[in-house]
DNA sequence: ACCTGAACACCGTTCAAGT
DNA sequence: ACCTGAACACCGTTCAAGT
């Protein structure tokens, strides 16, 4: 925690150079998207030249690993967050879809980025250090819901087949959300295919596979309307107050 | 049918070189990936000139498109065979879920272009037309999958509960699907995350949602063995045996 | 009427010159 | 020691000239 206080002003300043170099990128990514993302721009909108950015990172593609590595400690804050949620692990597993949901509402384009970077022709641009911090971040998160799995377990609300693991089980829900996110933001014609409400999908997935292994209490016990309100007005106020009004409709909509 | 005889010998050359372009792109893409697909290369490739190129396609991004457009064609031939599998409805579900598979280790860069040419910014610089006949395929998938379900309901092997329609039950296959092949193909290190068999989780992730609707006859009164050999060995047989021997490997370890 | 490839604008990356 | 921006190579796109 004082390891701030052993860096020299120089090194202090390089981070913060940084941090506004990423800053910059993400504005101008939410602005221009990829394609109209360029070093010229970065520069020039911080104020420094092009040259200066190639000492902090060795592509621009680097430019956007170091900026998806940053979003994604943010998404481990919010899973943290609701892995601590004060309640029981049913309703602590609930809080971890809302807070993955709610990161790629608030986030988007870095969902998006993210999305980019993975690509197969894009990754070998990148340094292994990074892909080691990127995938770092992921193992750290998955872990992390992992335990709530545990604890379910430990505490009698959950009885795991014995050819199902914790992990897999982890798994399921993250390919779930992710494969689920990732088809409502690239706004596929769901009603017009049949889903008549496709911001709720998720949820009921969720549940409906959470009920399918007996993790108690099931959908039907608890109260949802209360249980996403204390979610959304308590736990994760601050970042739900950050949506834009549309955004936070249909966000909203998801936990409905 | 007989449409073909109806175009000119030029319309037909003018087709014939647009698959040209196409197969070229999707060659160089393959070797060099998106970052290295160029324009030049193309055209050097092709032996025409840059010029010609655009007088098929406005930029390089509808290029990619089209490429898209052909490839989920493809995917519309697998599944369209898959549902009119010899077997009884959960086997032609089961078959569906394979044809896809397929799909994504057959085409494994055609897979990565869709998710690339969905981008956000990318896809502002994309005709509505081209858009449209993205779409038109996705949801004709879609169609010949419900078509499945709508089946096993009037054939006795599904009762769903009223809160579920057969479009949700196809679209929470499809998230599942999609989700779990984008992080088995962006090679995510799940061994070491405590996902044993990484491959396998798609068929039990979808055999586990399949009974938990009721949908007979279960995953254990089906002689899975029995059900994947007919598939792999006579169905997509000759699909199967276009894939190198290490992809080979890795796709039948889905349904081993 | 169709195709070509030189020409243009732009962008990622480098590095000699400046402070 | 650090920063700059001109210079370079390359790529998407256009269009005047050629056949």
């Amino acid at each position: 925690m004082t390891t701030i206080k052993t860096l020299t002003r120089k090194q202090r300043e390089l981070l913060q150079r940084e941090d506004l170099i990423l800053d910059t990128a993400r504005n101008l990514l939410y602005t221009y998207g990829y394609l109209g993302l360029t070093m010229d721009k970065i520069a020039e909108s911080m104020e420094y030249s092009k040259g200066t950015i190639y000492q902090h990172f060795s592509c621009k593609e680097e430019v956007l690993t170091n900026l998806c590595i940053r979003s994604l400690s943010l998404l481990q804050e919010l899973i943290t967050r609701a892995a601590q949620f004060d309640g029981c692990s049913r309703e602590r597993i609930t809080a971890v879809m809302v807070a993955y949901s709610l990161f790629v509402f608030l986030y988007p384009t870095d969902f998006d980025t993210l999305q980019m970077i993975k690509t197969c022709s894009i990754r070998d641009k990148i340094s292994p250090e990074s892909q080691q911090a990127l995938l770092k971040t992921e193992i750290q998160v998955h872990r992390t819901i992992v335990e709530i799995v545990l604890d379910a377990m430990a505490q009698g609300d959950l009885n795991l087949r014995s050819d199902i693991l914790p992990e897999e089980v982890v798994f399921n829900l993250w390919a779930t959300a992710y494969g689920t996110l990732l088809i409502l933001t690239k706004d596929v014609p769901l009603i017009q295919m049949g889903i008549p409400e496709p911001y709720s999908m998720l949820r009921r997935m969720a549940n409906h596979f959470l009920d399918s292994l007996h993790w108690q209490p099931l959908s039907g016990k608890i109260d949802g309307e209360v249980l996403y309100q204390r979610l959304l007005e308590n736990l994760f106020a601050p970042e739900v107050a950050q949506l834009s009004p549309e955004v936070k409709q249909r966000f909203l909509s998801i936990f409905g």
